[in-house]
Order: C-alpha cells, then sequence, then structure tokens
DNA sequence: CTTAGTAAGTAAGGTATACTAACAAACATG
DNA sequence: CATGTTTGTTAGTATACCTTACTTACTAAG
C-alpha cells in the first residue's frame, strides 16, 4: 500500500514478467518477448542477458530455433535448470517430506520420513535441517546453488512475517520459523500453511494451471481450503471445515455442532464406520481405506456413510461457489482417493444447490498432485518468492 | 498481469500515493508526504506542484500552518474542493438518486427522482442524463469541471469493460451503458453494480473506513453481497442470497429452494406476514414496515417473523465469517431499520456457529450510509477509478 | 533587537530505466 | 547471388528518482 515506485522496481517488474513468460512458453525468443509485453526489443534484451548471467536463463543450442517466413532464426531462451536449485519441504503430523527441484520445477530427487514423535520446534528443526543438508548432498549440488526453501505446515501461518501464529497439531505458537531454519541453513526460507501450498502446487503444476481464480478443499483427517483470487492466495484463514451444514447433533472436534468437518471429514467418516460397535464384541478400528473398499464391493451401509460425507461436502461446496463464483474447486486430500464414491454424491448436491449461472461457469474437479500437493506447493512456493516474483520480495 | 512497467508508471503510481495520503490525512505538508512515502523531498514536491496546476491539491493559507520546535514552518496542503466535481448516480428500481461531490467527497447537492416506468435502456438513458444535466446547473458548475460519473445499478456488471452483463430487475442484457452514457455526457464514466458500490462507499465513508478487508450485505426486497479484500472489490458475482440455508420446503424466486433470499429478505418477510389470509376475509398487504413496528409493539408472531430472518441471516454471515474471516461484516439495506429486531438473533446464530478465533476478530454492525450506501458508493466509485487510481487506468 | 538553531522547500547534478532509430547478423527464396 | 525478412545490438534521447547543497522562514535565547 505505502510502497513508493521508482524505475528500479519497474525493472524488477519486468524482470518477472519476463520470466514468468519465459515459464509458460518454455522457449521463446528476446523478439517474442519484446511483443509479448509490449516492450522494447532493446529492454527485452538486457534483461536477458542479466538473467542469462544470473544463471536463471539460458540460450538453447541453435538447432532447436524455428523460423520459418525467413529471416534471421530467433535464438530460443529457457529456464536454466542445471545452475540454481529450490528445495520443498512439507512438514506433515505424520511425515516429513521433501523435494529438490529445478528451476522448471521438475523433481531431481524426493524423500518421505516419519515425523519425529516429540514434534517441539527443536526437534523438528534438527529434522528439516538435517533432512535438506543429506538431500542436498545425494544429488550432488553445491549447497550455494540452492536458492531457498519452500515449508509448508499445517496450521496458521503468517506467510509475510514468516512464523507460525498456531498450529494445534504441533502445539505450536508464534514461532518464528522462518528465521529459525534460516539461521541453520543459511539460506532463503519462505513458509506458509500447508494447504495454500497445496493450492500454489496445484495453480503451478496441478489441476489449476488455467484457473486464476480458484477454491482448493483439502480432506484428509480434518478439512482445510484456500482461496485463490487472481492467482494470489488468499492470507487471511479459511475456515472451510467448520462451517455449519446440518443440524443433526454432531459433536465437532471445535466444539461447536454441525461443522462440516463431523460429517465429510476422514476423521467423521472412520467414527460413522465404528460408532455403535463398543458392545461386548471385540473389534479391530475399520479404517477410511478399509471402508471404501467395502463401499466399492456394495456394502449399503458403507455406501451411505461416503453418501452421507460426498453430499455435505458438495452442499458446502455450492455455499462457497455462490458466494465467490471461482472458475475451478479443487478436491483434494485422503478422500479424492475415493473416488465416485464420493465425487458422485459431491457434484450431485452440487447441482441441486447452486445457481444456473455459477454451475456453468464452476467446474470441479479432483486433485492431480495427490498427496504430494503440500511439498511441491512448498516448492512452488519458494521459486515464486525468491525467482519469479523479486519485485515483491521488497514488500516485507 | 502482463502489464509491462516504466519510470512514467512510477510517476503515476507515486501521484496515486500522495493524493491518497492527502485524502487520508486531510492537511498534510510536502516534508511530511516525502517521509510518508519515504521518497525524496524533491519528488514530493515536484508530484505536488504538478497536482496543485491539474486543480486537484491546493495550498492552504498560511494562517493554518502547525511547526512547534521552531524551524520553517510547512504549508499545508489539502484536497481542493474548488476546482472539480464528481457525480454520482444510482440507478435503483423504483429511484433514481444522484449527488454531486467535490474531491474530498463532500455533497453539495443530492436528488431522488422516481425511476421512469418502462425501464428501457434508451429511456433510463434520457433520464439520467436530463438529470445529471439539471444537477450541474443547480449548483452553477461549469460541465466542463465535472471529472466524471459513478454510475451503480443492479445486476451483474463487468467494470473493467463497462457493461450490464444481465440485470433482471431491468430486463436488460448486455448493454454497454459505460460507452452510451458516455457518448450523451461528453464525460468519462465509470459503472459498477449496486452492491459492490455500496461497499465502496462504506469503504470511504461510511463503516468501514478502518477496514481493508469486509464483508458487505444488502438485505433490501432482495439481497446482496460484496466482497471486499485489501481494499479491493472483489469482481466475480456474489449470490449470497442464494446460499442454501434451510431444508424448509420454502421456494426462492430463483428456482431452488431453501436459499437465505427465501427467508432472510424484505420480500420473505412480508410473505411471511401475510400467508395464510387467503381464505374469505378480505385483507390488505402488510409491509414489512407495518410488521416491524408490530414486532416492536410485542406482536409474537411478527416478532417471530424477524426472528427467523435473522437467525437465518446470523447462520449465513458465520459461513462467510470461517470461510474468509474478515476483519468487519456490514448488514445495509432496509432490513438494518428494523434495528434490533434483526440484529440480535442475527448476531446471537453468528455466535453459536462461528470459531471462537474468527468471531474474535470479526465485527459485525450495521451500515453507517442506510439507503445512501449506493450513490455514494457511486461517487466514490468515479473519484476512486478517475482521481485516486489513476495509475490503473491504462490497464482497461 | 540581534544571533543561533531548526525545519521546509528548491536547485543542480548524477544514475537508472525505457524508448526510438539505425544497423549488423543470419537465414529463406527466387 | 541478390533480395527480403526477421533477429538482436549499438547509440542517443527522455523521464523519473535520488543525493547534496542551498535558500527561506520561522522559534528561541541572549
Amino acid at each position: 500500500m505505502l510502497r513508493k515506485a521508482d524505475p528500479e522496481q519497474a525493472r524488477q517488474i519486468n524482470t518477472d514478467l519476463i520470466l514468468d513468460s519465459v515459464r509458460k512458453r518454455d522457449l521463446v525468443s528476446r523478439a517474442e518477448l519484446s511483443r509479448i509485453l509490449s516492450v522494447s526489443k532493446m529492454t527485452a534484451s538486457t534483461i536477458v542477458s542479466d538473467l542469462i548471467e544470473r544463471g536463471l536463463l539460458v540460450e538453447t543450442d541453435s538447432s532447436t530455433s524455428g523460423s520459418s517466413a525467413g529471416g534471421r532464426p530467433p535464438v530460443l531462451l529457457t529456464l536454466d535448470t542445471s545452475q540454481n536449485f529450490i528445495i520443498g519441504v512439507d512438514i506433515g503430523t505424520t511425515t516429513v517430506s521433501l523435494v529438490v527441484g529445478n528451476l522448471k520445477g521438475q523433481i531431481l530427487e524426493q524423500q518421505r520420513i516419519p515425523t519425529k514423535r516429540d514434534r517441539t520446534v527443536e526437534s523438528i528443526l534438527d529434522q528439516v535441517e538435517g533432512l535438506v543438508r543429506s538431500l542436498v548432498e545425494s544429488v550432488s549440488v553445491p549447497i550455494s546453488s540452492v536458492l531457498g526453501v519452500g515449508v509448508s505446515v499445517a496450521g496458521l501461518v503468517d506467510k509475510k512475517r514468516g512464523y507460525v501464529r498456531f498450529s494445534p497439531d504441533f502445539n505450536w505458537q508464534d514461532v518464528e520459523f522462518r528465521t529459525l531454519l534460516q539461521d541453520r541453513l543459511q539460506l532463503p526460507v519462505v513458509i506458509d500453511n500447508c494447504t495454500r501450498a497445496a493450492a500454489l502446487g496445484e495453480m503451478w503444476y496441478g489441476a489449476a494451471t488455467e484457473a486464476k481464480t480458484f477454491f482448493y478443499v483439502n480432506v484428509g483427517y480434518g478439512i482445510g481450503s484456500a482461496v485463490v483470487i487472481d492467482g494470489r492466495g488468499y492470507e487471511h484463514d479459511s475456515e472451510f471445515g467448520h462451517i455449519h451444514v446440518t443440524s443433526s447433533p454432531l459433536q465437532c472436534e471445535c466444539g461447536k455442532m454441525g461443522c462440516l468437518e463431523a460429517v465429510s471429514s476422514g476423521r467423521a467418516i472412520e467414527q460413522f464406520a465404528n460408532e455403535g460397535k463398543h458392545g461386548d464384541v471385540e473389534h479391530d478400528w475399520i479404517t477410511a481405506k478399509e471402508l471404501s473398499i467395502a463401499a466399492e464391493q456394495g456394502d449399503p451401509e458403507a455406501k451411505g456413510i461416503f453418501d452421507k460425507a460426498g453430499k455435505y461436502l458438495g452442499r458446502a461446496i455450492s455455499t462457497v461457489a455462490n458466494l465467490l463464483s471461482p472458475e475451478l474447486v479443487i478436491v483434494g486430500g485422503g478422500i479424492s482417493r475415493s473416488g465416485e464414491l464420493i465425487m458422485d454424491p459431491l457434484e450431485r448436491e452440487f447441482s441441486v444447490h447452486t445457481m444456473e449461472a455459477i454451475i456453468e461457469t464452476t467446474t470441479i474437479c479432483r486433485s492431480k498432485l495427490g498427496v504430494d500437493a503440500s511439498v511441491v506447493g512448498a516448492m512452488a512456493l519458494a521459486l515464486d518468492t525468491l525467482v519469479f516474483h523479486q519485485s515483491q520480495l521488497a514488500n516485507r
């Protein structure tokens, strides 16, 4: 808001635009960039040579040129995948996931390790630091060529200030995570909420590459959501899981009654599957996965549970759609593995409660990145902040 | 997105920032502006003299200076209220409202006229053109000193392109309203949906001057809503009135069942008040206003109707709050006149269904501008677009 | 009444950016 | 092999900001 503008900032913005154009088109010449951005050829050239010097762009060898109507063939540029790398880390309650990727977001190496049990800040920092260092070593990349680390974590995260306001899963409160990890690794760190990160992942490399405004729902053990408007993640809390959807007396973990999470989450589904069994009969805990197998084999009771979950999810999504009319709604998390079991009732109920005009402009689909959405999103987050939108770095 | 940046644009941005700072502080010196924007004193000076030349700023006479600790007293600047004016027009189904205001948003003259019955595009254009011309004459301001006209109208409006996509109230479809009015008046015209305009009005001169992210609900005969995020109105449709809130078999005008508008709108309230009377007894139609009087005098049935309306409204607002956690929710439109009759059950139900952390950060209040929100908003819209955010004008 | 101190506003020179116009390079075509 | 076309570069111009040094206008103390 109170950020003044000067020529230098203009250059940064144009640099961002050039990088973004190259990312979207993969192969593009200086002349084409000049046309795309309605910038003089000269400006495009100087910015490009600067980016080449910084190791972010390369000229492809002349064999891959492509002029048709005569004239000097263009020198095609592309993101330099050999000099700089980015690390993404997703700190989950049960597992820590890591990836190393290049500027194109191509993953060179991936790793999944159980999260340390005690979940204290120090302990997690230790674990993440160690994993990052070993991962970098395993792909034999000098740590100096790592541009930064993106971190996604469950809970309320202040991305700008880089700290975790509150994370019930880890029992953290006001943890300056970015600074702490930055000091250990001596690398730039970016941090955001895992659902927002997942949404970003879907936007860059998943189901939402075409969408600018969309809603991402993650239905796992709990329910998380993220709103993306014009390509920018909405920074406020989004407690989609706790909107009121039913007057049935269902107690939610949050203390309220009739929350979506009390009907449609993985936790709720498992509870429905196991309730009424506390009599004298010994029994094993039925998992959501087992229940989905039973439902697919035709068990009516199991099917009913998924039906109900899908139905209320569809109703809740319809509310969001009526309110924001996003181009796209992405359903991710463990539940998306249940396929039509969930999606059929969901879409049916969605159609019933959404305005005609909005149904026409809104698509519902399942996550494309699946469980990797958060790690990939963490990587995308770091790429976005540290490479592709440097003009906004000064603002924080 | 694909807008390149250059030094000239930087100047425009800084000009906007200076104007905005003067608007917010009313009286401010060049030196102070330089400090506020972290811009050199020189830059602040040149921009200010440019703005003075354009008739947007003036130096106040030296009597109102105010240095304390010695030193040359600052020359205080303020928005020039004598040279340039803005017109706001709200085209409602029943009345057309107009205002002329100065750069500070102070209203010099206001007018309310019944809308022409046939409601055709030509007819409305005629009416608006005539009203604008007579209004300008009545305050004896040369039309050349009018910077532009802001228009608010019900329906789906594409603000950028300046046309009405669809307006059920007027039975308009794809009307290039901006261009049409512009050609008649030979003045810049800006147009937007009336609820978004009202939200803007509340943001500049009403209940939301402190809020950056808020939700505005207008409950009149129908229900409209607007989402403002970081001071920018959300451009997509927002059909808050048609989110599903009850499984009672209530038919909504939109064709769906159980919409909020079918329970909590002025129309719904009147219908509840009059239903079951179609027997053999002749009776008058009870209006919402009469009903609210009855309720205030203790009529339990009347009270029950408002109770229900408020309750579902509160529930719907709680959904929005959980989803977006706005700083503020403003309830406007005719219903806000019913006061505690609506607000009490609303706030009660809101507290029941909203997450604790979000209740703490969300305030609910009534509109401050009341029925004038839309006209004032229309004026603010024109001021915003044509005066205070000129750097974005190039983008459309 | 004079003098020192302080802050506001202006002038001049330097640096960064982007643009235009002319030019060199590298090809396709007839 | 000459011509036309497109790419990328060189050189010069305009605009915007910044820094440093200066003038202006006032307060406060001797």
